[in-house]
RNA sequence: GCCCACGUAGCUCAGUGGAUAGAGCACCGGUUUCCUAAACCGGGUGUCGCAGGUUCGAUUCCUGCCGUGGGUACCA
């Protein structure tokens, strides 16, 4: 439909000049009885013009009623200060399902950005305990960004950035080794600071199981490190397979250091006088570069900051050739980036290909209290624990149903108790339901006709069909402007209107050829809603 | 102090430079001899945080203030 109205307004800029330079932009209007869609094009010419906009509407509208198609649209409109709205004729509105019973599940796919190779990188947790409710958002959000990305032509790679040496991990060896002599019978001091999780004292019985009291001499940045390591993340790696997610590649902080990737950046620093020493550290020139204070990049102890590996991470990555480049983190992590695109940017970087999502936090609450979480604390929910406890459908809707930048009120006993009545089962149901009928049409012989389309022309039906008609240009743009949110309130809609669809128009008794024209719109919504959940990781189910 | 995000119905949250600001939950009532009632229909509440500004038009953009969360390290 859009196309349509592109079309014909090419050729009315043929007549009228100024409509050559003037981005004509067509919406959905708000209210339905305002049009299928409308334009405001002649309220933003009227500056320009110097003319009033029902005056520029009518001249357009006078050009557009030579070209239009009186079998495409049926009625153009201006109403209110100066809208253009645009009725199509209910024929040419069915004929979407066609499109989509040819397209099947590749229905809302585009090629805009075939060709184009894109890395998401999400989670990056690094291996010291199970992955919380916290890191679930971000990686629900990751996953469904990368499966929008593949929609509109990409070739993604999905990757996880994690760092099992330094500090953290160190006191995780410790924290280790302490359980495991306390499992030996010795007096340990276990210092708050340490892991105090359950999962720290399973990994020390395992060991102990294994080796006896053999490691008792053994450092804790040894087998007690490694192990821990390893299981935890057999642990994390197992939870998201449990939310479908799968990584293409773990990529370790520990290979920029040996493949000497943290020292190319800062020769190449200190060759362009981006850095110099102070107070025996490395400190980059940021000043220089746009922002407000010069940082450490290596402190005096010979460590570099967070900044310098983060650096030569991304290097890394456009060296790999990526056209689009994800960083999802939550907004604790904010403050970080600027410094690292300055970095790139003074490299000479395309830093544009970098897109930084940054989602807010997940609020836990349990009993009425929000709870602070921690895993050094072992204060925490696991995404595990809600997986098993509401399904991986829930969590991934619950997850992906708001907008990133809005903070996320995730109350535990709300979504155990009332689970039953979170919004995915509404979508899901409409799925099944139409499953449902197809199988009973089945029974009653009714086969499905596209020869009779224009039948399809009450409001519910017109409805439905102008929504499953949107559906492609939605994930395109959905996907362009980063907003996963929106394909669960498209879906939302989509599923509202099936489902009073199925309550005025009935499949089974209706004369055979509506009947034959409303299976094929059944199956066409259903291809719809598959393909949206698909996108969004969320399985759609033949029966509930 | 400074930086970022957010502030919309009782609650959780959508939404938009335009035509009457929405959904779910919760509450009350109705719909099933008929393809799944996990559904549908009806009933109502808003100083769109506050105050200015830009605009033909602002809840949306800008500024200030207030509130919430996050950041502000030679932690990540």
């Amino acid at each position: 439909m859009k196309n349509y109205l592109n079309r014909i307004f090419a050729q009315a800029a043929k007549k009228l000049a100024y409509l050559k330079e003037a981005s004509v932009i067509f919406n959905v209007p708000a209210q339905s009885d305002h049009g299928d869609f409308a334009t405001n094009i002649a309220m933003t010419l009227t500056k320009k013009l110097k003319r009033n906009p029902k005056e520029i509407a009518q001249e357009i509208c006078d050009v557009l009623k030579e070209i239009i198609d009186d079998k495409v649209i049926e009625k153009i409109q201006i109403a209110g200060p100066g809208f253009i709205n645009f009725y199509f004729t209910p024929e040419y509105a069915a004929q979407i399902v066609k499109v989509i019973l040819n397209q099947k599940e590749e229905y809302g796919k585009s090629k805009k950005y075939h060709g184009k190779k894109a890395n998401v990188e999400f989670v990056s947790a690094n291996p010291t305990g199970p992955l919380t409710v916290g890191h679930g958002r971000n990686a629900v959000i990751g996953d469904t960004v990368a499966n929008m990305l593949e929609w509109v032509g990409y070739e993604v790679d999905r990757e996880y950035y994690f760092n099992n040496a330094g500090r953290q991990m160190r006191i995780l060896g410790d924290s280790v080794k302490k359980r495991y002599l306390e499992l030996l019978g010795e007096d340990i001091d276990f210092p708050e600071e340490y892991y105090q999780g359950e999962y720290i004292k399973e990994i020390a019985e395992e060991l102990k199981k294994e080796f006896g009291d053999k490691l008792k001499g053994e450092s804790e940045e040894g087998i007690f490190k490694e192990r821990a390591e390893k299981i935890i993340f057999e642990d994390i790696s197992k939870t998201l397979e449990s939310i479908s997610i799968k990584m293409k590649s773990f990529f370790n902080e520990n290979d920029l250091y040996e493949e000497k990737k943290i020292d190319e950046v800062l020769e190449y620093f200190e060759q362009n006088e981006l850095s110099y020493k102070d107070d025996g550290a490395v400190w980059l020139k940021l000043s220089e570069l746009g922002i407000e204070k010069d940082k450490v990049i290596v402190k005096s102890t010979g460590e570099p900051t967070y900044r310098l590996p983060d650096i030569a991470y991304h290097k890394d990555k456009f060296e790999r050739g990526y056209d689009l480049i994800v960083d999802l983190f939550g907004s604790d992590h904010a403050a970080t980036y600027p410094d690292v695109l300055a970095g790139l940017k003074a490299m000479g970087f395309d830093v544009d290909k970098i897109k930084v999502l940054i989602h807010q936090f997940v609020t836990i609450m349990e009993k009425g209290q929000t709870i602070k979480m921690s895993t050094r604390k072992a204060n925490y929910i696991t995404l595990e624990e809600l997986v098993n406890e509401v399904g991986s459908d829930v969590v991934r809707y619950f997850f992906i149903m708001r907008s990133i930048s809005s903070h996320l009120n995730f109350d535990i006993d709300l979504a155990k108790k009332h689970s039953e009545e979170n919004p995915v089962f509404y979508l899901q149901y409409a799925h099944a339901r139409i499953s449902s009928i197809l199988k009973m049409a089945e029974e009653e012989n009714i086969v499905l006709s596209v020869e009779n389309l224009e039948l399809l022309n009450t409001d519910a039906e017109q409805k439905l069909l102008k929504k499953i008609s949107l559906f492609e240009e939605e994930v395109l743009i959905n996907t362009e402007n980063f907003e996963p949110h929106k394909i669960a309130n498209y879906l939302e809609e989509l599923a509202a209107l099936f489902h009073k669809f199925y309550t005025e128009c009935r499949i089974v008794g209706s004369p055979q050829e509506l009947a034959q024209a409303r299976i094929a719109l059944a199956v066409a919504v259903k291809t719809v809603i598959k393909n949206g959940l698909t996108i969004l990781g969320v399985s759609a189910p033949e029966k509930m």
